[in-house]
DNA sequence: ACATAAAGTAAAGTATTCTTTACTTTATGT
DNA sequence: ACATAAAGTAAAGAATACTTTACTTTATGT
C-alpha cells in the first residue's frame, strides 16, 4: 500500500482526502495496526487500480 | 454470495466454520445489514475462488 | 541550518462489525 | 402431514475500525 502510495506520488493526506477517511486512519492501515474495512479495501483497490488481493493478504493461518 | 453458496453447495452453517465466523454473521452480511472486515472478505473470496470485487461491490456513490 | 510538508504516534470517544443466545419461519425429504 | 435441516430475525454485549485532536519526528527543498 506505501508502495502503491508513492508510485501514484500521493500523500497520506491526499489519499485520506480520495477515499474520504481521516489521515490517521490511512496511516494507521499502512503501519498495519489494523485490516480496513471492505469498503476502504474496495476504495483503494479502485483508486490503486489492482484487486483488493493485491493490497491485503491473509495472514497464513487465516 | 448467496449464489456462490449455492453453487458450492453448502449451508451458511457450514461456510460459517470454513471461515471461522458465527452463522449469523454470514446471514447478516448475505442478507446486506453490513459489510464485513476486508479479512473476511478475503477468506470468502478464498472459498469461492473468485477476487473479493466479485463478492462485494461499492455503492455507486462511494 | 531553517522552514515547511509529510509521516508517526497516542489517547479518548463514536461507529460498526461480530458473537452469543434464543426463538421463528421456511424449505426438503420421507 | 410430519420431522428435521436450513435460513431468518432480534437484541445485548464484546471486539474492532474509524474519527478527532494534538503533539512529535522525519524528510525535502532552499
Amino acid at each position: 500500500m506505501r508502495v502503491l502510495r508513492a508510485i501514484k506520488n500521493i500523500t497520506q493526506a491526499e489519499l485520506s482526502e480520495m477515499i474520504q477517511v481521516s489521515r490517521q486512519t490511512i496511516n494507521t492501515i499502512e503501519s498495519g495496526k489494523y485490516v480496513p474495512s471492505t469498503v476502504l479495501a474496495l476504495k483503494m483497490a479502485k483508486i490503486f487500480a489492482v484487486p483488493v488481493e493485491e493490497i491485503f493478504e491473509l495472514e497464513p493461518e487465516d
